[in-house]
DNA sequence: TTACAGATGATAAGAATTATTGTTTAATAA
DNA sequence: TTATTAAACAATAATTCTTATCATCTGTAA
């Protein structure tokens, strides 16, 4: 690492009243390294060549901490157990990003998508899902 | 259940291959006068109350094989284990909704937003994130 | 430099899901 | 209707992912 990474994460644990831990700045330093969408095993692994005593633990609660503050963003707010969709109209997903909450917008009432069908990638599109991110009503009380 | 709610889930059952049971029928029925997002876990006591012998594992199961045959969706591809986020661009998610697979495919390549900031629900938005499901190459060679 | 709040590592515990296995049932043909 | 058989079922062990606990250790501010 050079000393602008080091003084760049002295900087941002700063801002967010973090302590700069030694694992927190490895950690860091890994995940910017990183392209795709870790999983926190894949993250640990990597830490663990430049700290080989760290901790799973360590690597999980840093990871939170990190989203938390904002430093980072997890892929997805839905991870976690699998739900069924039982709302079998068009729709889409207001998703509370502090209560995790979901509730359903129905796709007309969104009316923000001119859906392109090709996408240069090769990928086939088959349909979109769109999430709102935001807080809910009862999310927008508490600060 | 109606003789038209059996006759429907026994032509569903006949559209998808799928041998008819009494515990998907159940199921079936349990699943449509459900609301939001539910849980196999809440599916499961539904179905328990009109079938006290039934297995969570059966409820699983099936979940799946209704997930698998398009009878229900899921409410996310994303659940499962948590993966970090590590690309700092404004993008969104081209999810293959066969293997699962991620990539990233910047805000500006797809075109498609016009993002009102505000919804008649008081639901705050703060940003907006789109999956684009459908086959990713490799996944497009299998039927 | 020291005191102490907060962080770490080791590991137990918990939640969600899947695999295994012996038993039962649905679909089909006689 | 009954016999056959592949598939589905219930029970539960096992696995995976994640969090909690707790005894040390460390970074920071005085």
């Amino acid at each position: 690492m050079t000393i602008a990474t080091a003084t760049r994460f002295r900087q941002v644990c700063a801002e967010h009243g973090l302590t700069a831990t030694h694992q927190r700045q490895i950690l860091f330093e890994v995940l910017q390294g990183m392209t795709g969408h870790p999983s926190p095993e894949k993250v640990y692994a990597k830490v663990k060549r430049r700290i080989p005593s760290v901790s799973l633990a360590t690597v999980y609660k840093n990871i939170h901490l990190f989203i938390a503050s904002g430093i980072f963003r997890e892929v997805s707010l839905h991870h976690g157990s699998l739900r069924v969709e039982v709302n079998s109209r068009p729709h889409h997903h207001l998703v509370c990003t502090v209560c995790r909450s979901i509730s359903d917008i129905d796709e007309k009432d969104l009316g923000l998508l001119q859906k392109p069908k090709t996408l240069s990638s090769g990928f086939l599109v088959e349909r979109y899902a769109v999430d709102v991110l935001g807080r809910c009503p009862s999310c927008q009380e508490k600060p």
